[in-house]
DNA sequence: AATGAATGAGACTTCATTCAT
DNA sequence: GATGAATGAAGTCTCATTCAT
């Protein structure tokens, strides 16, 4: 059937085309967000940047808000597959934990920028839209809305190698919380911190995780205090050690 | 001299105007960023807020962004004064530690839209002032630069209560950023969090404090584990425990 | 010969399906402007409620100028047939005249959002468009161009039963304009006059034609004053009498 | 006390000014809406023929609803003012509702285009506002709220000069809309109804006015009608006859 | 010093209409 | 002929800041 043929490529042209156009828009403004932060762009801005026309942007997306709103969720699912991707390859209960860790730090070198903005969305934008919203979309990192992570610390909590009397649920919020809050408020000041310590703001974020583990894992024997004082290693990148 | 005393007189009259003026508009400008947050504060509300005219306000600060600064400055100040004093009260280093983490929790319970204030002007403004202008302002928290937590860290080591292998500068950054971070992220969340978990944001707070001080903590004889399970104390706002 | 039949009857169902899009277009396009006011109707709105594509009705209007004409003209052909039909009943002059009248106390309560239709294009439109293209949809009603009315006026001084000092092209035009100009008016602010007035318009508009008609009656031997005052009927929708 | 005097004078040059500075813009803003009608007037032509910027004007008004909504109420006011000079000169009921058309015909001779303007509110955006607002600037015209025509009405029943079975309330309601839609659709159509009849549109109304007053009037002895007919004058502009 | 007025530079958004397929 | 995409020209309104008194 030619005819069906021809309207269905011509509609899958379309499709094609259209979903180009909204890559070209999303990505510009990605960039200018990354770039200026989400207050400093302006509609104008992002056409500009885009090579589309203001008014064919509003065809694609209804508000700024929504740019940005579609913009978040793509950073989330993006981060969501990473994140799982990574966590399942590992097997041991307190591994996973600091696979997961390990996640976010290597987030916080390799997408500074997109962490900053999702920071700034959060500080600026997250008082605006329903809780619900947000939740909704944040819950996409892990489907089973961190349930997994709590689980996790139950089967730490059961081999032996977290402290018995965490409780998992708190625990959980409350680690993760640690995690993506110091996280994003390194990324946010990121030169500032580099500048106050002198040092990568990962090295920094990689010693939080390290004592967040710590914090969370079962008291081991305590070793006798080493006869020469051992510094921490300064190595840069280095997987977190404990 | 009559003449001079009338001058001074007047002088300190015309100064203590000028302070209240400054304090009104300080004051006004302060409450609505706290509310609607920084950047939905228009010069004219506050100068609607404030009862000083917007021409006026130019007068004793020369941008919005200066007020905005200096209402971070005031915020910053106080709370150096209240950590301070808080923290002088204990003795022993593990202790001082604690009182400090207690001081963050406090801070978010009392204070939660202040936290939120700085919390925005991080994400927000951060990026458009000079790191050095922003690093000399929260050194204000601790006169030393937070040197002297580094210090307590030291001693901590020394007599034994803490962990031997931190390295008293990097886990200070590490750790006092984490603490900051978590509180902001909760502040700006609030309600967010608290839909998530089903708690008030200050018991996840506090277990992170827990963790983390945990994490700090040289490592104990094992205490061997308790034939009933152990549940931890749910209280609210109770102390932090380990 | 088959091919032309073949022609002729794809142009007669070409010409049908043209003729059924049309319609849409113009349904919809009518009950919005009913709804909501010509001004407030845009192209997209019309499109959507039509399910015809932008692009297309502009292969039917070339312009929205035109849409809101031709339905202002559909509108007053429907209307100048019901007229027609509805005055040709009566044989009397006067009763002709007042079976007119009836005719438009009846638009009103039948199609007060037609009538409102009408009246806004009046306000709004009429001063752009070349006035004779309006005389020439107008005088659609009565296609002798109301001569016809100027008639029956003639007529009924003939008879008797009108004034003989009426000037019938005069007396015309003037109670014609009069009864139309009631009749928007009274369509555009309906609820207003209501509430105003505490009763329906169409009341307080059969009381307006019924003095035109009194005002254009013959003078008849004065009624001796009755002796208890008799209150007018009350009734709602009767017919109007003298 | 020159200090006090000072304030108080600036305080006036300052009101001097700002009344003078609306006046610019509401002088020009009417003019536009008389020449294009309401919505053909956009803000920026308002500024750019009132000399005053665009950002400036809405420091007078906060929308350009108001601009039209305070242009509306001095033009209701002023014929207000008018109307009732007008009317109190005279002391015979039927004279003072003779002068009270007059008034209106006087209005459409001298003000066709305000008259217009109040024509295309009534049309356009009547239907936007609450009903309540209207009715309580249209009852500025008449304060006692057109009660006081009730009452010429009855008075003219009772001496005798009006037809006894009127119902005032009612009949001052149906006559009022009648003169004020026909005026409104005069001044509306203009040169068309002009071009239409061929006569200037006061010639009309004022014999729609002779009809509603006849339609009023008592039935007086029918005359015998004269032996040769005699056509109603042609002068324009001449009193209201019956 | 205090203030009312003024303002310019944009921000976001809308909409009738045209084009290319 | 139908359609989806594109668009340019406006339109309303905001706001930090400066000026003149």
């Amino acid at each position: 059937m030619p005819r069906q043929q021809t309207v269905q490529k011509s509609s899958t042209a379309y499709h094609a085309h259209r979903e180009r156009q909204r890559r070209r828009i999303l990505d510009a403004a990605g960039r200018l967000f990354d770039e200026r932060g989400i207050d400093r762009v302006t509609m104008a801005d992002i056409t500009a940047a885009s090579g589309v026309q203001a008014s064919t942007t509003y065809q694609y997306f209804s508000n700024k808000e929504e740019v940005v709103w579609t913009i978040l969720r793509e950073v989330m699912q993006e981060r969501s597959e990473c994140a799982q991707q990574l966590v399942k390859s590992t097997a041991n209960a307190e591994a996973r934990i600091r696979s997961l860790f390990e996640f976010f730090a290597d987030e916080l070198v390799n997408e500074p920028l997109k962490v900053r903005f999702v920071a700034q969305f959060d500080a600026m934008y997250a008082r605006d839209w329903p809780a619900e919203r947000l939740i909704a979309l944040e819950s996409q990192i892990f489907p089973e809305s961190f349930g997994w992570f709590a689980g996790l610390i139950r089967e730490g909590i059961a081999d032996g190698s977290l402290r018995f009397d965490l409780d998992p649920e708190l625990t959980m919020h409350a680690v993760i919380n640690a995690v993506v809050g110091t996280q994003r408020r390194l990324a946010s000041l990121g030169k500032k911190v580099e500048l106050e310590y002198g040092h990568p703001v990962d090295r920094l974020f990689r010693e939080t995780l390290r004592v967040l583990l710590l914090g969370m894992r079962a008291p081991e024997k305590p070793r006798r205090r080493p006869p020469r004082k051992q510094p921490p290693a300064k190595g840069r990148k280095r997987k977190l050690t404990s």
